[in-house]
DNA sequence: TGCTTAAAATGAATCACATTCATTCTTTTG
DNA sequence: CAAAAGAATGAATGTGATTCATTTTAAGCA
C-alpha cells in the first residue's frame, strides 16, 4: 500500500487539528458566556472533556487561545469581505461598503464583539498583535481605497488617509463600543449613512458655494430677461 | 473649647484623607511603571508604606483603585478644559480647541494614557463605569458645540451630532493607541487640523459643484456672446 | 490623667486561577 | 508483540488579590 507518508499524516493530523478545533471552539464558547478574565482554563477543559494540561500542549497560555478564538473569528470575515469587494463599483462605494459591512459584523455577535475589545485592551505587550494587525488589515483596505478615490479625482488631494481611517475605524469602534456596554441595537444602515455623509461632505454647511451659484443664477436671470424683450 | 463636632471630623477626616492620597499616589506610581496586571497591591502598599490589607479599608478591589487613579487625573483635565472654553469664540474654533487640547494630554503622559487605554479595556462590567463617564463628558461638550454651529449655521443642519463625536473621538482614540502602542511622538497642531479639516470639510473633492459652476458660467457665456453681436 | 470603647491597621492565612510536570495511557514502529 | 515516542492527565506549584482574627491607635469620658 503506498499510504506511507501521507497515511502517516492522515493519521495523526486530523486528531490533533480536531483537538486543536475543539479546544478553541469551547473556549469560545466559554469566553463568550463568561468573558476572558471569567472564563477559566478549568471550565474550558470541562467543556471540551479533556484535562486542562492538554490545552497548554496546543497553546502557550489563556491570551494566546483568545488570540486564537479571536483570529478565526475575523479571518473569515476578511475573507468575506474582500471577496465582495472586488465587484464593487468606485472608491466611494467600496469605502462604504466597509462601513457597512463591518457595521453587520458588529451586530452579529455581541458576545464576540466583546471579545474583541476587551482583546485590544488587554495588550500592553509590545509584540505585533493580532489587534494590531486587524486594524493594519481594515486601515490598509480603507486607506487603499482613500488614495484611488484621491487619484481619480473624487476625494480631495489634501486629504490624510490615515487620519481618515482612524475617523472611520473610530467611530465604528465606538458604535461598537456602545453597543457592547448597553445592547441597544444600531441601524446599520443610518449609521452608515452618517459616517459616510460626515467623511464624504463635511459638517461645514456649502452657504458659500451656494450664495456663488444663487449669484449666478440671478445673473443669468438678469441677462435672460434682457434677452426675452428684445 | 467650641470645637466639638467641627474638631471631631477636623481630627478623623484629615488623616483619612491623607491616607487615600498617599495610597491613590503611589498606586498611580506604580501603575504607571508596571502597568496594571503587574503592578501589585503588595508593592503599592509598600510605595506607599502600609500594610496590604489597609487598601482594602479605603478601595474595595485593585480595579476600583485604578479607576480612582484615572478619575483624579481626568478629572483635573476637565475642569481646565471646561474654564478654557469659555474664552473661545465659535463653535468651530472651541471644536477645534477640544481636539488639539486632548492630543496635548495624550502627549503629556504617555503612562497615563497606557491606564486610561487599559483601563476602558478591562470594562466588561455592567456598571455606570468611569470611562463612559468620562466619554460622556466629553462627547457632551463636543455635541454641545457641534449643536450650536447647527444653530448658528456655521454647520450643515442634516449633521449626525454623535456620529460626529464618535468620528472625532474615535481618531483620538486610535491616535492615542498608535501613540501608546509605537511611541512614535505626534505632532498635536498637524494631528488636529488633518481631523478638523476631514471633519469640516469632507473628503470629496468639490469638483461636482464646480462643474456645474463651469456649466452655468458656460451659458452664460453663450447668452452674453448672443447679446454682444445684437 | 487613666480607663473604656470604637476605629484603623496589620500581615498571615485563604482562595482563585493559570501554569507546570512527573506519571500514566496510546499510538507508532520494528 | 515489545520498545520507544508522543499525548494526556490532574495533582502540585506559584502568584497575587482578597479576607479576617488580632493588635495598635485614637476618641470619649470620669
Amino acid at each position: 500500500m503506498t499510504l506511507t507518508i501521507a497515511a502517516l499524516k492522515d493519521a495523526r493530523r486530523p486528531p490533533k487539528k480536531h483537538r486543536v478545533n475543539t479546544i478553541v471552539e469551547s473556549a469560545r464558547k466559554v469566553f463568550c458566556a463568561s468573558g476572558f478574565e471569567k472564563g477559566s482554563i478549568e471550565n474550558i477543559a470541562k467543556v471540551a472533556g479533556i484535562a486542562e494540561g492538554t490545552i497548554y500542549r496546543y497553546f502557550e497560555s489563556k491570551r494566546s487561545l483568545l488570540e486564537e478564538v479571536v483570529r478565526r473569528h475575523y479571518d473569515l470575515f476578511f475573507d468575506d469581505i474582500q471577496k465582495s469587494l472586488a465587484s464593487i463599483e468606485s472608491p466611494s462605494n467600496r469605502l462604504r461598503y466597509l462601513i457597512h459591512r463591518t457595521l453587520l459584523l458588529i451586530l452579529e455577535d455581541r458576545g464576540m464583539c466583546r471579545l474583541r475589545t476587551l482583546y485590544r485592551l488587554l495588550e500592553n505587550n509590545e509584540l505585533p498583535s493580532l489587534a494590531r494587525n486587524q486594524n493594519l488589515r481594515m486601515a490598509d483596505m480603507m486607506a487603499h481605497e482613500i488614495k484611488s478615490g484621491m487619484k481619480d479625482g473624487s476625494f480631495r488631494s489634501d486629504t490624510s488617509p490615515s487620519i481618515v481611517c482612524y475617523m472611520i475605524g473610530g467611530a465604528l469602534e465606538l458604535t461598537e463600543f456602545s453597543y457592547v456596554q448597553t445592547g441597544t441595537a444600531i441601524d446599520a444602515d443610518e449609521t452608515t449613512e452618517s459616517i459616510w455623509q460626515t467623511i464624504h461632505g463635511g459638517i461645514s454647511s456649502k452657504d458659500a458655494t451656494e450664495e456663488s451659484l444663487a449669484r449666478l443664477i440671478e445673473r443669468l436671470t438678469q441677462v435672460t430677461d434682457r434677452l426675452d424683450p428684445a
